[in-house]
DNA sequence: TTAATAGTGTCTATTAGACAGTATGGC
DNA sequence: GCCATACTGTCTAATAGACACTATTAA
C-alpha cells in the first residue's frame, strides 16, 4: 500500500471582506511558516478530518484561531487544486469568503487591509482565488442581501446605497435604489431612531435594520 | 507522524444532465465495488495526483474511464466534505456537472437515464448533490447559453425553447424567447437548411447553430 | 440664511408578456 | 382544404433610470 503521497494535501483559504473608507476592501496575513513565510497572504490553513466538521468549519475554525474572527457571513467558494500551486506537493484548497463588518474587526488580529482591486503579490494562487472572490461579491451583490451584511446591526439608507456601490464598483440610482430595497421588503424601519450628524453628514437620516439577518436572494437586480 | 488517515479521502463525483424524451435527466450508474456496490450513483472516483492536473481533469478522466464519456461541457459545482458522508473516513469530494448531448451517448457505456425530479435514492450524499446540481442549471439556465449545449450542433428554435424550457422546468413566451435570443445574437441560421418534419413536427423549421461554441452569459433573464 | 445631504414625485425609455394574426407544409 | 405548427407584429403592463423638486438640519 502507497503511503500518505497517494492523498492530495487539503487546506482552506478564505478571502475577507471589509469595508475600509467607504471602499471594499480585503484582510490579508502575513504568514509565519513556510513555504512563503513573510508573504502576506489570505487566511488559511490545513483541514483536521479529528477535528472538523466539514471544510467550512475547518474555515471558521481557522479564521478563529489566525485572526479571532467569528460569526461572520462564510460561504464556500470554489475548490483549486494542481500539482504546482503549493511546492509541498499536489494540494487541493476549498476556497471561502467571509464579510467583516466594522464589529468583528475589534476582535481581531494580524490582519491588514488592502483595497480589493489593488492587493500587493500573492503567493500560491491566491490571486486567482481573491479574483474568484470579487467576481462572486460584485455577482451576488446585485442579486441579495450581502452588501447589507458588511455594515453594523443598523444603517441608514444612504449607508446601504453606499455599500452596494462599494461591492459593486458602480453607481446606483438614488430613487430607483430607494423604490426597489423597500419593495423588496428587504430592510424595516427602526422606529425613532435617527443616525447622528457626522463629518460626512450635513442631516440626520433614518436608521434602518435588516428585516432578516440572513441572506436573501432577490428575484431582481438591485 | 501520523499516517495517511491525518488527510481526507479525495475524490470527484459528477451529475449527468441529458434530454430524454424532451425531459430533462439525470444519468446514473451502477457501483461495482464497496461501498454501496450495486446501488445506483453518480460518476465518481478517487483523484490520483499522479496522473490528474486538477479535480476537473480527474472528473473528465473518470467519465472517460468509467462511462466512456468525453469532450463534454464539464464544471466544477461544489464541494462536499465531512466525516460521515462515506463510510471510509473523513472524505471530501469535489462536485461536478456536465452536459450529455445525444451524439455524446452513443459512445457511452453502463449508464441509466433518470428523470431529475424523481431519480432513485443514492447513496452517500449523492442526493444533495443531484439538488445542487440541478439548483445550478436551472439557475444558469436562465442566463446563459448552457441549456442550447445540450443539443446537437443544429437546431430549430422551437427545439431550443424546448430545451429551455426542459431545463428550468417553465413554459416561456414564445415571442419573447425568439425576439431575446436573436437580439443576444446567440444563434445564426444555418443558409438554406430546415429541419425535416417528425412525427411531432409538422412543418419543417430553420435550422440553427450556436454563434459561439463556448457557454456565454448573458447579462439579462431568457 | 445657506449649504449640503435626505428623501419624494414624475416623466420617459426599455423590455417582457400576452396574444392576435399570418405563413407554410403535410395530409 | 384543413390543421398543426412556425413565425411575425403589436398592444400593454411593469420597471429602471433620469432628474427635478422638496425637506431638514448643522453651521
Amino acid at each position: 500500500m502507497a503511503g500518505q503521497e497517494k492523498r492530495p494535501i487539503v487546506t482552506v483559504d478564505t478571502v475577507l471582506f471589509t469595508l475600509r473608507d467607504g471602499r471594499l476592501a480585503t484582510l490579508l496575513q502575513r504568514r509565519d511558516k513556510p513555504p512563503h513565510a513573510g508573504s502576506l497572504a489570505l487566511v488559511g490553513g490545513y483541514v483536521r478530518p479529528e477535528e472538523d466538521a466539514s471544510t467550512t468549519d475547518a474555515a471558521a475554525r481557522i479564521l478563529a484561531q489566525k485572526a479571532g474572527l467569528a460569526g461572520l457571513f462564510l460561504e464556500q467558494l470554489a475548490t483549486f487544486s494542481g500539482p504546482v500551486r503549493d511546492p509541498r506537493g499536489w494540494s487541493l484548497s476549498v476556497a471561502h469568503y467571509a464579510l467583516v463588518p466594522e464589529a468583528a474587526l475589534a476582535a481581531a488580529h494580524d490582519l491588514d487591509a488592502f483595497p480589493v482591486d489593488d492587493p500587493p503579490p500573492l503567493p500560491f494562487d491566491h490571486g486567482a482565488i481573491l479574483a474568484a472572490a470579487l467576481a462572486r461579491i460584485r455577482n451576488k451583490g446585485a442579486w441579495s442581501s450581502l452588501p447589507a451584511l458588511l455594515l453594523p446591526e443598523t444603517f441608514t439608507l444612504p449607508d446601504l446605497k453606499a455599500v452596494y456601490e462599494a461591492v459593486m464598483d458602480e453607481r446606483l440610482n438614488d430613487s430607483a435604489f430607494r423604490r426597489k430595497i423597500t419593495e423588496l421588503r428587504l430592510i424595516e424601519e427602526v422606529p425613532d431612531a435617527r443616525s447622528p450628524a457626522t463629518a460626512e453628514r450635513r442631516r440626520p437620516a433614518q436608521l434602518y435594520r435588516l428585516a432578516r439577518r440572513a441572506l436573501v436572494a432577490f428575484d431582481r437586480v438591485i
